[in-house]
DNA sequence: CTTTTTGACTTTCTTTGACTTTCGAAGTAA
DNA sequence: TTACTTCGAAAGTCAAAGAAAGTCAAAAAG
């Protein structure tokens, strides 16, 4: 579904990494082909490209400069190893999302599981009188992870 | 038989679903063809698209933001407006566990989903200061059985 | 009473633009 | 040649404006 112009730039961006593990983009000209201004591929860049779901950002300003976009591998106990680190203190249902997502798109989890945790470690789920939310999620994802880890080689 | 406006808003988003299981509303949009308050799509949505009738609802806000209105087939909807009555007081780990073994004699979920439903609703994930575990995880099954809502054939 | 209607206020996400920083190349002086 | 300066072409930052949807409770209708 491609309801924003921010949502088309990311699966173009998305799609051009099929292929690579890396691509070099000029934000220039990513805006001019989309006809938008240049701080909105930053946008997409940080809202969807994050460190989070598994991409790394490196660029150079000035004349010919250039902005380029890598896709971390892992591997998977590895992956599962530092997700238990990010757990280890309270969780932001943004930041649980970004790890489900990122557990998706490492295929360590289907979508419709990723559906179901999702809604699991949402604020309507957690909800409760006391601030304690956020704790009760990273417990929550510390043992979706070592569930999952039981899969793992 | 349309006695006010939110009887005839109903009407046409139910119209609506009749060739498709789920449909996408812009709530503005709504409401200006209509000439109501927007928060009255609200009403309309909150009052007679409930879960009990069978109706899930998502939404996003901010620019493009949309509102998706899916009708579950009633196939598997009763055995899940019941257990969503189980989630209506605070359970303890043995009931959820009971239901989510329910769930999987059902073939509603796959094996792998109830270890971790189950490992979710554990004391170990729970766990916290205050004694409102039980509350917890009948919120968290309440979505559970919403989220499983949408996919019911 | 209960249900519906209304609107002020809030929250979330996106878009835009003015301003800043950085880099490389080209030009200039010694 | 070497060192310094200037200029323009990138990319970055940040906050304001815009565009949705959500909430809640008062007022109105039935």
């Amino acid at each position: 579904m491609n309801r924003s112009i921010s949502d088309v730039i990311e699966q173009f961006i998305m799609s051009s990494l099929d292929d690579n593990d890396f691509i070099e983009l000029s934000r220039n000209d990513l805006a001019k082909f989309f006809s938008c201004v240049p701080s909105q591929i930053n946008y997409v860049l940080n809202t969807r490209f994050t460190i989070n779901r598994g991409f790394v950002i490196e660029s150079q300003r000035g004349g010919s400069g250039y902005i380029k976009l890598t896709r971390m591998h892992d591997n998977d106990s590895n992956f599962l190893k530092n997700s238990l680190d990010c757990c280890a203190k309270p969780m932001t249902a943004l930041e649980a999302n970004q790890l489900i997502q990122n557990m998706l798109d490492k295929k360590l989890i289907s979508e419709r599981e990723a559906n179901l945790l999702k809604c699991i470690i949402s604020a309507k789920a957690l909800n409760n009188p006391i601030n304690i939310d956020n704790t009760i999620r990273s417990n929550i994802m510390r043992q979706v992870i070592i569930e999952l880890s039981k899969n793992v080689k």
